[in-house]
DNA sequence: TAGTGGTCTAGACCACCCT
DNA sequence: GGGTGGTCTAGACCACTAA
């Protein structure tokens, strides 16, 4: 462990414990660096760590503060990013299931070759498939992914995970991912599947999944429940330049 | 403007006019410090703000690596964060309208009290507002605002930009923001005020705003027509700790 | 083993807040 | 003007990749 994470480990430690009081200043950098026997440049990549996690806010000048809201944040691993939920409360009792509708290889259309890069003779994958927790289908997955980059898929693969086999068996790292959501009307597929009534809508989310390098792989569309899926993230206002 | 803003946008200029190859190794951070007549520890920082906006990404041991999807974020000023858009072009042309429905005080629900850390006695605004795009309705705002925080609301303020306002009359800073997304069927309101049909859903978006110092601001419930609005935004898959 | 990125230091100067 | 955070340097060592 390098020592900047230690350090902002620890000092979550102090915010969380209370030895840091909310909404009161910390010591100041150079305090902390003595303190912690290391530098100041180290201390101000621990705190950049716990700004950007949400705990305390810095005012050039002034001090660094504790945030008012930094006790709901200050858990051990913290992760930035969407969070797709069932609304329903999931425990041991409970049974998920995964079914494989249809399994196809094609060659792409336009909105999927411009959105993973393709040309049109690349063939790709065609996947959909419903995702069912106690017997109650909850969602409708449709994916693309080019068999250039992910080979080798097998209805066996499908039924476990299918980001379970491109990270531990092809070795790909996933990076960024673009979605777009939507509320939408049920089609004939989600009233088939998904058992939607004709005034039960759907959240439709389209997403492209990029690997670390910036290679788009997965381009799908997933339709919820509108009863039993909702999405939340945290926003951060960080802008760049 | 500091140096390692100014190097970043220089290197940004580079991948965007094809200086640096996309997928290809871009020069070692040695190097670049000559060029730049800089240190090392600068170049890194300017490196990993390219990182964070998805320009490049880096393998230690082995290099720096323009990512393949990098022009479409080459653009000039890079914001990460969520975006909600309108499915409508918007142009000169079309007129965008704002209109109040409700506005009032009163004391705030159990609900509100714990979204925004207040006491049952803490008196609040409430604000039901409608956004109306060249006479068509596309969303219904519903927003509660602790008075303590927020002062000196009129519907002068409601009529412009509430978020203009508090930023510039206040003089308060934004920070984060929770939101949750669901599909939802139209109720009372939305039929009366949105014009929906009894199969037309809407995207409700529940929202707590806070400040920069973690002090929640404002808690809202927005409800969109779903033909005329969608959420899209990039998820970074920045692990922290 | 050579080359590259990741971390760390001690000290310096500047920008900004506060009184 | 004193105190605080933001930036920057030159040099060092370590961790990792790739041949």
């Amino acid at each position: 462990m390098v020592k900047y994470k230690e350090v902002a480990n620890e000092i979550r430690k102090r915010i969380k414990n209370g030895s840091y009081p909310l909404e009161e200043r910390m010591p100041d950098q150079t305090s902390l660096a003595k303190e912690f026997h290391t530098s100041r440049v180290t201390i101000k990549k621990a705190l950049d760590l716990l700004t950007v996690a949400g705990l305390v806010y810095t005012i050039q000048g002034s001090g660094t503060y504790i945030k008012q809201n930094a006790l709901q944040l200050a858990e051990s691993s913290i992760r930035i990013g969407q969070n797709v939920g069932l609304t329903a409360q999931v425990d041991e009792r409970m049974h998920l299931e995964n079914k494989t509708i249809k399994f196809d290889v094609r060659f792409p259309t336009e909105e999927e070759c411009e959105q993973l890069l393709l040309k049109k003779e690349d063939p790709v994958y065609e996947i959909e498939r419903l995702r069912i927790l106690n017997k109650q289908p909850y969602s409708l997955e449709h994916s693309i992914l080019p068999l250039s980059l992910v080979p080798g898929v097998t209805k066996d693969v499908l039924q476990k995970s299918m980001y379970d086999y491109i990270r531990n068996e092809l070795g790909i790292v996933f990076g960024e991912n673009r979605q777009t959501i939507r509320a939408a009307q049920p089609d004939e597929l989600d009233k088939e599947f998904l058992q939607c009534g004709e005034n039960e809508p759907v959240l439709e989310v389209t997403k492209v999944m990029f690997t670390s390098s910036g290679t788009p792989l997965e381009f799908s569309k997933v339709r919820h429940r509108f009863d039993m899926v909702e999405m939340s993230f945290v926003n951060l206002n960080t802008e760049i330049y």
